[in-house]
Parts: C-alpha cells; structure tokens; sequence
RNA sequence: CGGAGUGUAGCGCAGUCUGGUUAGCGCACCUGGUUUGGGACCAGGGGGUCGAAGGUUCGAAUCCUUUCACUCCGACCA
C-alpha cells in the first residue's frame, strides 16, 4: 500500500471531547470517526485492525470447533416476546415497526434467534453438542454511550450460544472457552485476567469474565497477591473478618442514643469499633409489577454490594429509598435494627452466629445492645462489597483492587432459554428435555481500543503484532530525492513479493511530517531511507522504544526478513 | 433518566452579554515559488443556509419561543 492514495487523514488536534488515549489516538490517526452518538465509522486503517482481530478470533473459534453463522441484524419481536425478554430487557433494546406495523427489534445479543435457528433442526441428542456463532453487528441503545469506542451504540460483537444434553457436557464446553478465549487475548497481546463475575439479568449459573487490565477500565476488579483467585467486585467474595470479642462494658438491654444516627456516631458513643455495630441498608425494590422495600443488614464496617443484594431479592431494579417513604412505613431512619415487624430483609452471612452487637432498637434514638444473630431464622447470604486489602478466601492471601475492560463474557445458561422458547430434544430415553446452553460474547469492536488502552504513549498507537495494519513503513525523507525514491520502490517491491503487509510513505511531506504519523499511527517499525543512502546506509526505527538502528542499504532486506 | 453545557468553514475556536460594514482567527485544503532528518516558509486563493423552525425589529450569529443534535457529571449498563 502506498501512503499517498491511502485514506488516512490524520490529525494534529484531537476532538475536544475524547478523553481516553484510545479514543483520541483512534480518531487523531484516522481509524475511526463518530458519525452520532456512540456510532462510529471505520476508515480504512480501523477496518483493518478490526478483519485483523475478528480473523483471529474466527480462527480460534473454529479451531474450538463452533461453527460460524450469520443471523440477521433485525429481529422479529415475537422471539423476544416469547422468551419475555421484550419487556424486561428495557429501554437499551431498540424497538420499531416496518411498513406493515410489524415489530422488529435490533439485536443486542441473539439467544432467542439462535434458540430459534436451533429448536426445529436439533431433535436429538445425537446432534448434540453444537456450538454456533456469529461476528456481528450489534445495538444496544445506552443511555449514555462514551469513551468511544469502548462504550458505543453500536458495536461488533462474536457472539456464540452452545447446545448439550447435559449440565456435565456444558461444563467441558464451558472450560473449553475460557481456554479459547485466552489464547485469542494471547495472540492479541493482551494482558488479562478471567474473573468470576455476577450472571446479571441474563440469569444461569457459573459466569466467567475476561478482563483486559489497564488504568481506565470501567470495571473494579478484585485479584488476589498470592494466588488465582481473581473476581469483578460484583462477585467479588473475602474471608470473613476475624472477629474483635471485645466485650461490651455494660448489660444488654435498649439505651437511649439521641441524635446517634451513623455507625461512625454510634461507634464513638459506645466507644467500640464498628465491627460490633449492625448497619441496616433500605432500599425500594422494583419488580415488574410490584414494589416492595427491602432492609439489608451488614455489619458496621461493611459497605452493601448493589449487585449482590439485587439478584438476592430478584429485583429489576433497586434504588434509593427518601426519608418520607420511610416515616409513612413506619421505619425510623438511623435506629433500624433487625427485629423490624413486617420488611423484607436479608442479613449478610458474615453476621451469622455473631453476638454481642449494637443495632437500632426501631424506635427513635434507641439502640440495642448486646443483640445475637445465633439461632435466628433470617435469610442470610452474601451481601458485602470487597475492599482493598481484605482476605482472599481461597488461600488467606491480600486482596487488591485494579481496573479492568470487560472484553469477553462467559455463560453456563443452562436452561432458561430453552425452557422460555420450548426448545427440546429427545434424549437418550427417548424423553424430550431442554437443551442445556451455553453463551459466550467477546466484545470485537471493543477490542480494537482496547488494545490502544494497553499499547500506547504519549506520541500515538502502539499496535501489536497481529493487530498493526501494516508490519513495517517504509519512510522516503525526501521523495524527491531520486536515489531515496528508487532505493525505497524496489525494497517496497522486494518485501511485498515475499508477502510482506508494508506500507510506503511516498508523500511529499518534510521529514518530521512523516515521522510524527508514524509515530501516531503505530505500526510496530519503519525503515527511514533517507539522507543516510549517500554512505549506503538506511535505519530501521523500532516504534516501541523509538531507537534508530543503521543498517547497511544491502543487508535491510535481510535484516527485515530475520525479525 | 436527573443535573450542567455546547452547536459559527473539514477540525479547534473568537464574535452573542450591549442587535448595525462584506462573520473572523489557527490548523487543514487549492495554485505558484523556495525548502527537504522532526508536524517548513513566502505570495495568492477557495470554502459558511452562524444546528433547525417560528417570532420581535428598519435591521438578528447576537433578543424571545419551540425543537433537534452532541458533550460532560451522575444513575444505568449481559
């Protein structure tokens, strides 16, 4: 490819409002550019990278044996509607009608297509396991798209749904992926982490995550310093604390605490750490019908984990709760304790069997003390948020927090689907059973920043192998120097004969024109045929560490061929 | 969805408060010339329904109303 027809229009200004190096380097460089809200166009430098990843990622799901497929981009609504997901999905799902009012959805993820796909061709467990996928376009109308291409409307998505007779079979297929999914991050050359993850309002059991580290990531994830156990903070599970048996220097009973309404305040009023207090959280609690508030009891020095409370409850959506709603109910904000009359509430399991604690007594300015949570029938689960530095549960190791991209995501559903859409099969007893499914997305489209967000500098892009448009430029200083030009065509000539994706600067820009696009765009090296060719010399510049390497002009190609 | 902004040339912006020449600047672009190892210089040039609609006015980029788009903070986010 030559630079002087390639359509690369680059920039020295960035658009005012990309803040991330990967949105501003992608746009400066030409790869991308937005044409609304979180839409994007690819140029031609973008659309590369982007076959570039998606033909890794195509090789290696084959190579896992899923098979590709293409499902339309528009869905009729019935299948969403069959599978309930229409209306729960919200409003991130795009809904329209054609000219004959029909209804149609642009899809977001295509578990009802494919199930329907599926369902009237796979009758029996002999065609079992399949594994279908697809590398397509998706939609999902964010309420606020940003960090351009990391959180667009509109984004490329593999997006594969696999098909068993059993929980066991899924499972192989289930550890199958994580394996696939890693090698394609490893070709990629990215750093990554698989973490537990939280199943969300897709439902099913077992639910990896794939984390590409880097500072701006949207997601906190927690890693522990001594052994694999890695988790999104959503998930994210911690030891419990040792616990201080401090004894109370007074008798159980209720005492009158005015004006004590946090566990800071209640901690200094009875001069005890916050371990021995009970913190009591409400929030409202909206189902698709109906609403109801929900108390969450955690222990004092704790904070409340939204994720894990919500799919506790069952709840759509759980949100705040304002002191009026609470005054009508009965509640008395800042003295809840757990012997409330008539709530809904869940107590985190850390606080099972504990004793000796102080909680709210339920009526204004008076707590208990002394209170046991030992033989009480409550419901008690998982409900706390991990901290930096807590205890690793599996090996007793320090927890630590760092930021990570979501780039792929992996479901053991197990039946939810089939089940909805009636999707059976017989099974070795003849009898017909759902099938057991599996679904895996990876983000194609995000991976294209977020291999920017990982390779990057203060001067531009720092693509990996097998992402970079091109492996090598091949910068003419002056073009109109006759020798530099000649010299710069036949070894451009020589290397694309052997195969080689190289890219020619032939523009009739100054020097440190050329230089700053390279440097901006990122590909991994340059050979600088310039005022150096007179003594028979060119220089092969390694983009990473920006150092000049002189080569003799006879031995470059050789040279170039043993890297 | 709540809060806050911004829309003027391909990009980045000034002008709007206080209405009044031909709407301006930098980058980019075109022509000619000089330059050619770190985003060159000189000269000349092209490019605008001032987001849209309606209103006020002798006169609107500027004031008023409506509307659309985009962005930021937050909520949300398989």
């Amino acid at each position: 490819m030559r630079f002087s027809t390639l359509f690369a229009p680059t920039t020295k200004e960035a658009p005012k409002d990309a803040i991330l190096p990967s949105h501003i380097y992608l746009v400066r460089g030409g790869f991308v550019s937005q044409i609304g809200s979180g839409i994007y166009n690819f140029l031609p430098l973008g659309k590369m990278v982007l076959d570039k990843i998606k033909t890794v990622v195509k090789e290696e799901m084959d190579k896992s044996s899923a098979q590709e497929t293409q499902l339309g981009f528009v869905t009729p609504s019935e299948l969403w509607k069959e599978s309930g997901r229409y209306h729960k999905f919200g409003k991130e799902l795009l809904r329209f009608t054609d000219r004959k009012e029909n209804e149609f959805v642009l899809g977001p993820t295509h578990e009802e297509a494919m199930v329907d796909l599926v369902r009237s061709r796979v009758k029996s467990y002999k065609q079992l396991p399949l594994h279908l996928y697809q590398i397509n376009t998706k939609f999902r109308d964010e309420a606020r798209p940003r960090y351009g291409l990391l959180r667009g409307r509109e984004f490329l998505m593999k997006d594969g749904y696999s098909f068993h007779e059993d929980s066991q079979d899924l499972e192989r297929e289930f550890i199958q992926m994580e394996k696939t999914y890693g090698q394609i991050l490893d070709r990629l050359g990215l750093e990554y982490r698989v973490v537990e993850a939280d199943s969300g309002a897709i439902g099913g059991s077992g639910s990896k995550e794939l984390m590409v580290l880097a500072d701006n990531g949207e997601d906190d994830i927690v890693v522990c310093d001594s052994c694999d156990y890695a988790a999104n903070i959503e998930a994210a599970k911690r030891a419990g604390k040792p616990i201080d048996t401090q004894n109370l220097e007074m008798s159980a009973g209720d005492f009158h605490t005015p004006d004590v309404t946090t566990i800071d305040a209640l901690s200094v009023f009875f001069k005890v750490d916050s371990t021995s207090t009970v913190k009591a959280v409400v929030k409202k609690a909206i189902y698709e019908e109906s609403e109801e508030l929900v108390i969450f009891f955690i222990c004092g020095d704790s904070e409340l984990q939204e994720t894990k409370a919500q799919s506790l409850c069952q709840a759509i959506e759980l949100v705040d709760v304002d002191a009026e709603t609470l005054k009508q109910k009965g509640i008395v904000a800042g003295f809840i304790g757990p012997e409330i009359k008539d709530v809904t509430c869940f107590v985190d399991v850390e606080l099972k069997d504990r004793e000796n604690l102080i909680c709210g007594a339920n009526k204004v300015d008076y707590h208990t003390v002394g209170y046991s949570f030992k033989d009480k029938d409550f419901t008690f689960a998982d409900l706390i948020t991990v901290e930096e530095d807590d205890t690793c549960s599996c090996c007793g190791g320090i927890l630590k927090i760092t930021k990570g991209i979501e780039v792929g995501h992996i479901f053991q559903l197990g039946d939810t689907y089939s089940k909805a859409l009636n999707a059976t099969f017989l099974d070795r007893n003849g009898k017909a059973q759902p099938y057991v499914m599996g679904t895996y997305g990876i983000g194609v489209s995000r991976l294209v920043a977020v291999v920017i967000e990982q390779h990057h500098d203060e001067k531009g892009c720092l693509w990996t192998p097998e992402t970079s448009p091109f492996a090598l430029t091949i910068i003419v200083s002056n073009i109109k120097d006759e020798a530099q030009r000649t010299f710069a065509e036949s070894l451009y000539a020589q290397l694309k004969a052997v195969g080689m994706n190289v890219l020619l600067d032939d523009r009739g820009e100054r020097f440190g024109f050329k230089m700053k696009d390279f440097e901006l765009l990122g590909f991994p090296k340059a050979v600088i045929v310039g005022k150096g060719l007179v003594e028979g010399e060119v220089q092969i510049v390694d983009r990473k560490t920006l150092e000049k390497q002189t080569v003799s002009k006879d031995e470059i190609f050789q040279k170039l061929m043993d890297k």
